[in-house]
DNA sequence: CAGGATCCTTAGCGATACTG
DNA sequence: CAGTATCGCTAAGGATCCTG
């Protein structure tokens, strides 16, 4: 039974709320914002939440115009994405993201889901702009990303690139350990948690357009 | 008792979300944007809140760094204050309730805070910038707050104003149908809804700042 | 009266099991 | 895979009662 509670309060503030302010909403969107998601992957990237509040969550979320039911692109499996509406959350989201790096941590252990790590990658990461373009093929969690570094930006979109300049796949987390301390790819690579194909330089490059920014600005992982 | 929820996810956005994402905390926050308040100031603000979970939010809120309890200024009464962190909301807030702009509005009687509207007016009044600085003392809900239209901008602080070309006094609501139909200024100063002291016209500058502003751009009322 | 604390009830949440 | 059904638990909501 979906839950069906107002502030009452004319305020838009208030308003926004009674949409998105009940517990797991913002996550959903959060999840989101880069692509489509199934069901299951929705699961699997808020492992904590269950089954039928999910369910609940994505059915208030479409009857409120946040979401909706994908348009299933050519007998595709069902998807949930972002109205236009529901899109304009995004910088609002990142911008409590960024806001929240400065809580306290919750006691491990702790969830990191692929589009944590790629929202951290894209608001953070500064890649020199005189450096030469270049892809990168993600694979987190078997989903394909696309990361471009180009004129001193970060781009992430679903799915595979036409051509890319190195692939690596890992968990989110060890992508973002990776992105804390660099200098643990050779170990991520030896034991298998890392998988890189492509130009290993390449990644370094990504990293290091996280931790030496141009210009410096601080931030060193999710954490 | 407190709540101690939490999401678990590395994420900055969870993270945010376990300090600021139960109910209410927002509102509470949002209450204290402009001025520290007392607590049955916040109860007056928030009816629909109960008391033991007003007493709840703000424990919380204090223990995670987000507010503070007034350092009483010279033995006045107790209050509550954003902290230099919890001040930084005030954006996300102020986009926040842009988005809810476009949200279905909930079913009357609903309610609407001084701050609220204050919000709203220090939001989308754009003053032309040729006029000359004006300066307006309101009293809302028995609390004043100095409004100065200056050089384009609108800047809303709590207190007495030093000197004020126009006193108005209303409640929140009647001040919300004055922006959004300037034209009834007269009828609601005739039924004694909205008391006005001075120059007359220095609120009808005011509301027009909100209805015709400089360069125009939407928006007529909180709701 | 301000500033809570203490009940009690209800509804949303969380976990597990189950179904088309 | 994509949900639904069930159920115990806990937070929200509301009223009342305390304490300065």
């Amino acid at each position: 039974m979906p839950t069906s509670r107002s502030y009452r309060d004319s305020c838009g503030i208030a308003r926004a709320l009674d949409v998105v302010g009940e517990r797991w909403a913002l996550l959903v969107v959060r999840e989101l914002l880069f692509a489509p998601q199934r069901f299951s992957e929705l699961r699997h990237a808020l492992p904590h939440i269950s089954s039928n509040l999910l369910a609940d969550r994505l059915r208030e979320l479409e009857h409120n115009g946040v979401i909706r039911r994908g348009l299933a692109p050519a007998e595709g499996p069902q998807v949930y994405e972002l109205t236009e509406w529901g899109r304009k959350l995004e910088p609002i989201l990142l911008a409590l993201g960024d806001w929240g790096i400065d809580a306290p941590q919750p006691p491990p252990p702790t969830v990191l889901s692929a589009t944590s790590v790629l929202i951290f990658l894209q608001g953070v990461a500064r890649p020199d702009p005189a450096a030469p373009p270049m892809t990168c093929r993600l694979e987190l969690d078997g989903r394909v990303w696309t990361v471009r570094l180009a004129s001193g930006r970060v781009q992430v979109q679903p799915g595979e690139p036409t051509t890319a300049d190195v692939s690596l796949r890992a968990e989110p987390k060890t992508l973002n350990a990776l992105l804390a301390d660099p200098a643990t790819l050779a170990t991520a690579c030896a034991d298998g948690s890392a998988a890189v194909v492509g130009d290993l330089s390449a990644i370094g490059r990504l990293l290091h357009a996280v931790n030496d920014p141009w210009p410096s600005d601080g931030h060193t992982s999710v954490s």
